[in-house]
DNA sequence: ATTATCTATAGATCTATAGATAATGC
DNA sequence: ATTATCTATAGATCTATAGATAATGC
């Protein structure tokens, strides 16, 4: 039952990918090794010739996660028309992405509880928010690069803050109203002055 | 080992407490019914006695943290000197807050997991997120109720965004740079003119 | 010969229930 | 007599490991 190298490297990346989905369907410890492994057409046994354990997944999953979503939100900046922050608002504050955890940016579904993860996952995350912050920081005018940086950090914030607010109730009115407050001042967020 | 209403009352409200604070701090999935009532000085035997089941307990726990959180904050603001909104930035972004998610709003630590319960809890989470947001809205100056309200959901979102993010990172630099951020931004979130 | 995967299982959880026990409160 | 709690356990997880199997790749 061995298989080739190349399919060896295939089942690791389908592993990944499914962790990455699922970790941000279900939180970390609502899905096990065993689902995991189904999905990816293997039983869990194999698992551990894989990764060393469910930590190391958690961690690669999450690499994988940021890195995708960042190149997202790349993607977004670079074809708006007009001002990028109304472009991320649309797209990052949808209803769309309100339902669908799976493919989207990590912290609103998974930010509680990579605070209880042990150091490896949260330095992953480190790098992977520093990425997003210098990202959007270049979408940003303002006079001084601690300026720029000071609204992308604020920005970012209410990004995460209205998705997760959004998603915690299941009023769709509320909800609604949430996406949309959030979408609004997100460009004067972004652009506003320090305050003196 | 019967004990009297009022010591079965006392229990009650002992188990609904630790729940508060341990599922706070380590997540639904991450604490059993067995150790909540052990830190209430009881057997897991008992619980049944008290909840129909484990997700009882959610929902109540919530309710309980959440009026426990509302009151802090409208207390807060009731001893602001000056603007309400830089008493609440220095409260609820504080390091001693980033530290300790156990006795503080459980939109940052459990926001992700809520979004993932059953009905019953995400309704109790939806009451208590209305009443957090027509506080806030109160300590809003705005022409409209409309516009106050706005204003509220936006700020609210970037007080949880903003935790969310200085939890999840282990760089001291990094967690202390969002705290500040957007603890000066938020006045100007809660003030700032819709746009146009 | 090496090794990726499979089968089977150990050992540790976890929620929930059943029946026994002992204290309350009519 | 009623009932809050305790002890014991069922049944279902979950992570991780051991040994067998069968295909790769030297």
């Amino acid at each position: 039952m061995k298989v080739s190298k190349e399919k060896m490297a295939e089942h690791r990346e389908k592993i990944i990918a499914s962790a990455a989905k699922r970790f941000r369907e279900h939180g970390f410890e609502g899905i096990g090794v065993a689902e995991l492994m189904k999905e990816a057409g293997l039983t869990h046994g194999a698992f551990y010739g894989h990764f060393a354990s469910k930590e190391e997944l958690v961690e690669l999953a999450l690499e994988r996660a940021m890195r995708d979503s960042t190149a997202k939100l790349e993607k977004v900046i670079a074809e708006a028309q007009g001002d990028p922050w109304q472009a991320l608002a649309e797209f990052y504050l949808s209803l769309r992405h309100r339902k669908n955890a799976v493919t989207v940016c990590i912290f609103p579904s998974l930010g509680g509880e990579i605070a209880r993860q042990p150091t490896g996952v949260r330095s992953a995350v480190t790098d992977g928010l520093q990425g997003i912050l210098s990202l959007l920081g270049r979408a940003i005018r303002g006079k001084t690069e601690k300026s720029r940086r000071r609204k992308a950090i604020a920005a970012f914030a209410s990004m995460v803050g209205g998705m997760v607010l959004a998603r915690s109730t299941e009023d769709p009115t509320l909800s609604a109203e949430i996406l949309e407050a959030v979408s609004e001042a997100l460009p004067d967020i972004a652009a506003s002055a320090p305050t003196p």
